[in-house]
This record gives structure tokens, C-alpha cells and sequence, in this order.
DNA sequence: CCGTTCGGGGACAACGTTGTCATAATGGCC
DNA sequence: GGCCATTATGACAACGTTGTCCCCGAACGG
């Protein structure tokens, strides 16, 4: 029940451990015939290189890279994942993965338990703004960078998207088609991103020449029920909103179903794309952006670093772009 | 820019290196003082330990447990993942994922690699047929669970959802509401889950006394365009398809693009659910089964193992249920 | 005062592998 | 035949940690 070592593959064919060692690395300087008769011991006994064993000897690298991100199950995190699996195969690693459901301590535990893996990088949707902990294993040589959000105090490479000029565009697009009282439903302002969606919102306001209505502004709702209340109240208003933007594809989709069969629905754009919002009725016009290119171009920065790269710390803004489908173009 | 290790803190801290280890694994029988020296040593070379290390000298456990899948990004198999992750997370373990794509080569090395890794427990989505190198590795004590289909030549736990029963039943629907001429659009005979879909409906064709007519079947399109003939054909034809029964979730949204505007559509109920499929137009009746369900049930059997089980090998078949929402009811 | 106990701490080996260096056997060349 | 280069192999240490065993000094009871 034990596991073969090399030192029972050796027994077993009659040779010394480093030969073993040699045959199983593939070097050169082994007779064939003793070759042969080591693999035989090793398929007879099931042998497994032990690769914990391996990396300590060499010190080097353990062909890991740990990725901390909100929840592996969200489709958008989901299509992160496996664009930066795809770059961590071509270069032979493997990838850890863990969510933190946005819990800043569950960030930490995991991107520090993924350091004691001595993973060769780190890949962190930040859930807080606190990354100091990180700066002792920067500095010891992992390469970290970060993803969707920028760190909050620490300077390291970052791939964003372009939150506010997406947003902006949002507002635009339903400003020139006769909307005036435009609303912004928002994930918590804690959040990075939906404050920066939020400044888009103002800005994309004021390039319209539309004056703020701070009561057009929800900022935290996430789940179906307060999504549902928030869009029943801008809707129910003296002035009721005519047009709505959701701050991500959460809220877009909570929001699609508050307002399923209602009648004389608000122009909708979403912020985030997702599967199936060309086939609703009417069709989701949404800022998108790619879940696959963020995670690649991180996944690149991060082998950039791991090769060497010593250039200061960069800061990518990956495009979006408005995807016009119809639910923005609903007559004001 | 070497990382710190246990010796260096002790030459700092003026102590042996076990003390060092002491403190780190929080053992009783240091001296407060002693220890508050060791780990202000700690703080100020940013020592972590080494798991690596830590696993190789204890030879239990390395806290990891490596999940084979189709694909990370396809949201059922990051549902399954971050189902897992939970079950892992309260057992203190880490999750390793890799994607086959469906290729078994890719498959085994993936199993292997992690294998190599010492991970405690393998989860497998079978994208082959032949697992016997996977049993040196189950006889050297690391518990394999397959999920969603059966391995082909080894015994081992099994998860699976009811293929069968469940696409029965979405030709019994149909033809409840009439429907005779039901085709079936499947994925690749080579998979299992297609396989056994494919049995379902035979049996559901069967059982609503409808003669089968072999010209309705069609096994293999997965990607848009071929499954988009595919329906053209089933509709065109001298007795034209008035129902589909589509046997995943990407060929349901295959489908339901090729069909989007369309006059005079066929009825659809399509296996997995998807989100959104309540609000399209007509919403889609899907029989659905959990992908949490899934993967919760897998990784509750490996750690049962783990924990010591040593019953012969289970095979759990998961319920799946008809979501009616109408797509299944259009006039035939 | 001596033997015992106990708290605190260290020396050393071992986990499974690989890098370094040494050694034995072989063959070719003068 | 003697010498060297070459080929095939092995002995040994080291990676960073932890388990085992041992030691030292202080406290305590008789």
C-alpha cells in the first residue's frame, strides 16, 4: 500500500537509485539494456516520480500557478480560469484555483496557503483593498498579478477593463436614443469595479448633457429581491427612470427577470455580456469585454515576469465594446 | 531573493532550527519568550514554510485533490468545480483542475501529472474509455471518483445523473402534447452521456408507442453551424420533425439560435438546464439536473474514502427533473 | 543532600529526489 | 602493453522540514 520509491525500483532491477533517477529523466548515458530493465521495475511496481520530492531537490520551480478569484463557478471567473489555464499549459504548469467570494481574510488565506505550495505565480481578483501581505512574497520572488481590479496598495501588475468608458458608452447610447432619465443599478461601492462603472455613469451623463439625478443612482443590490425592489421604485417614481444600466451580468439577469412581462419596459444595457442575450426578447445591449482576453493577458504578464521580464509594473486596460442588440433602442 | 527557511529564522532568532518548528506548527513546550523572538524572526525575513517540504518529510497528506473535466470554462463544469471547492475547503484541502477537451491522452496525462503531485483523491470526467493506467494509482491508496460518465474498464465510485429516464421522459412530454415525428440531435455517439441520451429516447419513443424512425436521429454536430443543418435537414424533409429533443446544453443554444425567428418552430426540451432559458421567447423546457449535485456527490464520495470507507465501489445515479416552460408544448 | 520530575530546548536522521564527483570497465591508439 | 578517452554506473550529500531521542537545569519531596 506503500508507495514505490526509486529506491525500490532499484532493488527491484538490480541498479542503483540514480540510475533509476536517470532513466526516468530521460538522460543520456544509461545502456539500453539496463534501461529496459528499470522500466520494467517501475511498471511492475507502479513507480511515481514523487514531484514534492523532486522541487525541493531542485529548488526551482513547482510548475504551479495559483489563482485566486471571486467564485470558480461564476461563467465570467469560469472563462478566466480556463483562458489562463490554456497559457499555463503551453508552458507546462499546472493551475490552482479558489474563490473568496469577495471575503478579503478568504483572499489572504488562500493566496498565502498557495505560497507556502511555492507557486511559481500568482494570479488575485482582489476581494479587499489590503495586499500588504503580499509584499514579503513579491519580494521573495513570486510574481503576482492582479486581475478585474487593481490592488490596493501595493504596485504590481494589473489588468483592468475599461469600466468607466464602457459605462460612459452605456449612457450615450441610450442618451441618443431620446432617453433623459437614465439610472444606474450598481453592485456594493465597495467593489472596485462598480465604482468605476459608477463614475462611467456620470461621466456618460454629463457628456449627454443630462443633469445627475442622485435618485436614479442604486449602488449594492445582488441578489433577485432587492434588485426587484430597487428597479420597482425608480420605475414607480414621480419621475420614473425610462431607461436603466446594470452594473455587471449579475444584476443584468436579476434585472431581465423583474422584468419579464412587464409592460412598457425601461431600455436596458448591461454591463459584462453573457450567453443567450441575443435570443431574449427584446435582445440585451451590453458593454462587453472578454473574460478570455483578461485572464490570457494576465496569465501573459504573469510568464513575462516568470521569464525574467524586470520592467516596472504595468497596467493593461483592456477595450470593451457596445454590443447594440435592441434593449437600449426601447422608445424613451 | 533567496526564500527564507527554517535555519535562517533560527540563526536570527538565536535558536535551533526544531524550535523554529515548533512555533510555526504551534506545539506546546516553547517558552513565550522564546517564541515571541521566533516570530518576530519570522515577520522580519517573511518566512513561510515549505508544503512541499513539510509533505515529503510527514508522507501523509499534501492537501490537494486534482479534478479532471471536459472544460473549466463550460459553466456546468465550473459549477461542478466550485461545488468541489466547497466540499475541499471543508476538509482543508486545496483543488487542482485541469480541462481534456475531450481527449483521452490528454486526460491521462492530466491524472497522471497530478498523480505525481501526490494529490489524496482524483475526481474524473472520462474523456476516454480506457482507465486501467489509473489502477497502479488506485492500488497505491489514491481514491478515484469518475463523474458524470463511467469509466470504461476499471471499477470505481461513479456519480451519474439519470441520462435515460430523464430524456424518456422529455419525449413522453412531447408526445403528450401531441408530438410524433420527435427528432433527437445528440453529441458525438463516442460519449457516454450521448449514448446513454440516445437510449433514452429510444426507450421514451417506445414507451409513447411512436415507431422509430432512424432518419430522426442525429448523433455528432456540436458546434453552430453543423447543428444548424442538422435541424434545416429535420425540418425539410418529406415528414418533417414537428419536436426536438436536444442532448446537451450547447446543442440546445445551437439550436435554439438556428431556430431564432423562424416560422412555425418544432417544439424543444433540451438536457441541462441553462440560465435565462425561462425568459426566452418561448421559454425552453429543459430536463435539469445540478451540476453542485454533482460534483457535491463525487467529492463527498472521495472523502468518505479518504476518511477510510472501504466498501466495494458505489454507483450513485443522480434524479434529473422536467422543467416544463413551454417550449415542449408548441402546437405540433 | 540526593534522586526524581518536568519544562524547555537541541542533535540527528529521515522523507524521495537530483547534482556532483568518483570509479570501474571498455576500447582505441601509439 | 601502457595510456587516455569514453561509457556506464554508483556513493554521497543536499533540498527544508519534522519525528525521535536526549540533555540540561530548576524545582521538589524525602
Amino acid at each position: 500500500m506503500r508507495r514505490a520509491t526509486m529506491n525500490d525500483v532499484a532493488r527491484l532491477a538490480g541498479v542503483s537509485i540514480k540510475t533509476v533517477s536517470r532513466v526516468v529523466n530521460d538522460e543520456a548515458g544509461v545502456h539500453p539494456a539496463t534501461a529496459e530493465r528499470v522500466l520494467a521495475a517501475i511498471d511492475q511496481l507502479g513507480f511515481r516520480r514523487n514531484l514534492s520530492a523532486r522541487n525541493l531537490r531542485r529548488g526551482s520551480s513547482t510548475g504551479t500557478i495559483g489563482v485566486v478569484l471571486e467564485d470558480v463557478g461564476n461563467p465570467f471567473y469560469s472563462g478566466v480560469t480556463r483562458a489562463v489555464e490554456e497559457v499555463a499549459r503551453l508552458r507546462g504548469r499546472q493551475v490552482i484555483t479558489g474563490s473568496s467570494d469577495e471575503d478579503p481574510s478568504r483572499e489572504r488565506e488562500l493566496a498565502l496557503e498557495f505560497c507556502s505550495r511555492r507557486v511559481d505565480g500568482l494570479l488575485i481578483v482582489p476581494a479587499g483593498l489590503q495586499h500588504g501581505y503580499l509584499v514579503p512574497e513579491m519580494r521573495a520572488g513570486t510574481p503576482v498579478v492582479f486581475l478585474d481590479r487593481p490592488a490596493g496598495d501595493v504596485v504590481a501588475d494589473t489588468v483592468l477593463v475599461d469600466n468607466i468608458g464602457g459605462t460612459a458608452e452605456a449612457v450615450l447610447h441610450l442618451a441618443a436614443h431620446g432617453h433623459r432619465r437614465i439610472a444606474f443599478l450598481g453592485d456594493s461601492p465597495d467593489i472596485f469595479t462598480a465604482n468605476e462603472r459608477l463614475r462611467g455613469y456620470r461621466e456618460g451623463c454629463a457628456r449627454a448633457g443630462i443633469g445627475l439625478h442622485e435618485s436614479l443612482v442604486v449602488m449594492g443590490p445582488h441578489d433577485e429581491d432587492s434588485v426587484r425592489r430597487a428597479l420597482h421604485h425608480l420605475r414607480r417614481a414621480a419621475e420614473p427612470a425610462t431607461a436603466v444600466v446594470t452594473g455587471n451580468n449579475r444584476i443584468t439577469v436579476h434585472a431581465l427577470r423583474a422584468l419579464a412581462g412587464a409592460v412598457r419596459r425601461p431600455a436596458l444595457v448591461g454591463f459584462d455580456d453573457f450567453e443567450l442575450a441575443d435570443l431574449l426578447t427584446p435582445p440585451v445591449t451590453v458593454i462587453a469585454h472578454d473574460a478570455r482576453a483578461l485572464g490570457k493577458a494576465a496569465a501573459d504578464l504573469l510568464f513575462a515576469r516568470l521569464d525574467g521580464d524586470g520592467a516596472p509594473p504595468r497596467r493593461v486596460v483592456l477595450p470593451v465594446r457596445l454590443v447594440a442588440r435592441g434593449s437600449g433602442e426601447v422608445r424613451a
